[in-house]
DNA sequence: ATTAAGATAATTGTATGCAAATAATATACA
DNA sequence: TGTATATTATTTGCATACAATTATCTTAAT
């Protein structure tokens, strides 16, 4: 497989929170856990910080940006409106190849469901939602939804970590479930379907992960509790 | 004023046009033209290639992201969604902070309006929805709407250069009136009539362009003409 | 003992030099 | 003459040294 870069690197360890939100990242310890000089871990931070995974402030480093509940919302809310909006554009617009790309992650994020690796269900999920949204062809969405997405590759680490450790399989085969009818629905680019289709699988992360907060532990205690409520 | 970065400066020179699109940005040119060593130079094209402004090609070096109608249409068609959507958070969410920031941005349009200092004018033009944005209380509708504002500035600035040139002070004043009703609608939580003002707004600029691409030859000319109709 | 000011250390910002990759040019060969 | 290859030059990527800023520690005064 190709050689990950250095920002590639920084990016992923944040992704699954080997690097915990509201860590300070201090230049020097970065050269010495990735054993390159400051010039590029300077310009791997400034990318991760105009991606909102780092916040750099002048002549005082940067630190992982944290997670709160107001992210949280944040996050459904802007997600569900800009997923339903690239859904039904890719349904008119896709093309053959795009087909094939959105296939191919869907493949692939159902191997990884099987193989229970989290890290890579998390980025297999990330990119099958993407392909979509490239068949959008507006790199307006696309980009937005890259944004929304770093943030919510965090949350994802977490929540799929409960799921696969309580073995909750049939959470697992619903999300298979619900990529493959959203897929088809685009594939007959059959509007109305992928909108209900994408609404129906938007409901049911936001149910699992609101459970997860009520019931679990784990995820609100990373987060960072704060006292501001889910909406509906 | 404060000084301005490097990374603000040449962003300027992006936004002004005075760098073109599809420029060709060679670091060697730029530490001599703006006085600095490639390191901050280099910092400041991975930033704005982050914001979409430019375009990194690895050991290719960077090239200013051209524009063509293409990039027209998907500004107006995010945008009118993402507006419509932070809009309607901002009557909901708004602190009075908040409508103090639009509404020292509202005047500072006005009055750049008056003097007609074009980069003045799409510069706090960008301020002022921004700022409702800010008052929607969603980071992602923020960022989304910062990246489309990036690009939709150079259009702007092609557009309010016709248009101050042709002394059309009717298309002014039209604008200003928009912006002071948006305003309005915010301030007294009007969801319906805020979303209607900038639907109207929105429109209005939609139209204008349009108009401009057709009569005019500037705006075409500059973007780089391609068959792509714009939709309705 | 607490606080203020100064000195010292640590960290980020900038400049420059070297290595690697790409582009341009020259030369050899068909 | 056209093409392929080798060589040179240019440009980017990375490493390191220095400057400027911020943080920490020491010391003195109240």
């Amino acid at each position: 497989m190709p050689k990950r870069s250095l920002y590639e690197q920084i990016r992923h360890e944040i992704i699954t929170l080997r690097i915990p939100p509201g860590t300070y990242l201090d230049e020097q310890s970065l050269v010495e856990r990735f054993g390159m000089s400051r010039t590029p871990i300077r310009e791997s931070l400034i990318r991760l910080s105009a991606e909102g995974l780092v916040e750099i402030r002048k002549n005082r480093g940067a630190t992982v940006t944290p997670l709160d509940l107001l992210t949280l919302q944040s996050i459904f809310e802007a997600g569900d409106l800009i997923e339903k909006a690239f859904t039904r554009l890719a349904c008119l617009r896709r093309t053959d190849q795009d087909i094939e790309h959105i296939a191919r992650a869907q493949k692939q994020f159902a191997s990884d469901l099987e193989r229970g690796d989290i890290s890579a269900i998390v980025e297999s999920n990330s990119r099958f939602h993407l392909s979509i949204a490239e068949g959008g062809k507006n790199k307006y969405f696309v980009d937005s939804y890259r944004r929304i997405l770093a943030d919510h590759e965090r949350i994802a680490q977490m929540w799929y970590t409960e799921q696969i450790n309580s073995s909750n399989q049939a959470i697992i085969e619903t999300l298979d479930q619900q990529h493959k009818t959203l897929y088809k629905a685009i594939a007959d680019r059959d509007t109305k379907a992928a909108e209900y289709s994408t609404m129906e699988h938007s409901n049911f992360c936001k149910e699992g992960v609101r459970k997860s907060l009520i019931i679990g532990e784990s995820v609100i205690a990373d987060i960072g509790l704060q006292d501001i409520g889910l909406q509906g």
